[in-house]
DNA sequence: CCGATACGGAACGAACTGTTCGGTACAATA
DNA sequence: TATTGTACCGAACAGTTCGTTCCGTATCGG
């Protein structure tokens, strides 16, 4: 890709992650943004059609790469590791969050965060899919298997909140033991 | 009040209630609810100070009277019920939002229902301190009181959810077995 | 019946939107 | 180095929405 185009769609996603931080959504104008990344309003749209579909894209880059390392994760180091699959891909995704790559804090706990829950929940599900359907733990349960893909997603996604909610003042590992805390008794684990 | 006013306040819940059903919050324009209400530019303005006003006034409505009736509700009848406090408040709600008081379900399964959750959320934490948290059921856990608190009304809310995205095919008295079923398992109940 | 007040309509300046056009700066290639 | 394509910029545009103002009319409660 052109250096020239990078440089730019870096500088209204910068603007934008910024933006998001200090007010809400609805209230930010493509003015905005443009001012604020320092670029001509033609180019803006040059490369997004709309706010909404800029407000995709950088959902897609910040939770695609995030729960797609995620996925990868337990192939590359269960040679390596002794405890469970599932434990350890949650707990490495809380270290991920704590790390604060790319802003991605400051958006969750922003006013705006229902929006970036709703990207975090969905891309949460296939790994949750991927962590538990396979093993059958979900099968045992009288409940539906969506339904109760449903709550472990929601309810780690929760436990996130919470925990930023509260200034992350616990560690990541404290975090990991309150979701399975939650989650351990309704699965069918023996 | 004055008869007129009321109508009129009646007229723009009306007509903003439609167009949520039909559209995007966001997409809705103040002349879209004027046109709709049939009603003057002037009058909106009277009445609610922005569009966002009126959706607080909106939500405070609907979801204040549906937690305080709930939350009323064991006082008036638990000389005549026999099962637990508990298991009959989520039950009621469920039945309440079955009989789609007020088009309530339209708005929660719409595309603004992140909107809706988010208020129907945070009037249940109340409920859900009156039910849980006097009895002690929440103490004797490792888990902190508000991590639980937030836990038990995300999952009745993604319970609610689930239910109606899947059609309401299910009966009430099915989602609250699901609800519990997720819930009881963590509770300190002997 | 009368004073108070809620409603309606027209018009306003300001702001934002999405697009067009012509000119400039930069990138890759030969 | 010269050329060609492409990204960027700036100004201007018509159209829409917003929130307010002013004034005349209709309706309410007493």
């Amino acid at each position: 890709m052109d250096r020239r185009q990078k440089k730019t769609r870096e500088a209204i996603f910068q603007a934008f992650t910024e933006l998001l931080s200090e007010m809400h959504y609805n209230q930010i104008s493509v003015q905005n943004i443009i001012d604020r990344a320092d670029i001509g309003r033609t180019t803006f749209y040059a490369h997004f059609e709309t706010k909404d579909y800029l407000l995709k894209d950088l959902c897609e880059e910040l939770f695609g790469h995030i729960i797609d390392t995620a996925m990868g994760l337990p192939h590359e180091h269960y040679h390596y590791s002794c405890c469970s699959d599932t434990d350890y891909v949650f707990l490495h995704l809380l270290r991920h969050l704590q790390e604060n790559d790319r802003n991605i804090l400051q958006l969750l706990s922003s006013q705006n965060n229902e929006i970036f829950i709703r990207y975090f929940k969905s891309n949460l599900k296939k790994l949750i899919l991927q962590q538990y359907a396979d093993k059958g733990l979900l099968s045992a349960s009288a409940l539906p298997e969506d339904y109760l893909v449903n709550h472990i997603s929601s309810s780690f996604v929760e436990t996130v909140e919470w925990w930023l909610s509260q200034g992350m003042r616990e560690p990541p590992e404290a975090m990991n033991g309150y979701f399975l805390a939650v989650i351990e008794p309704i699965l069918n684990r023996e």
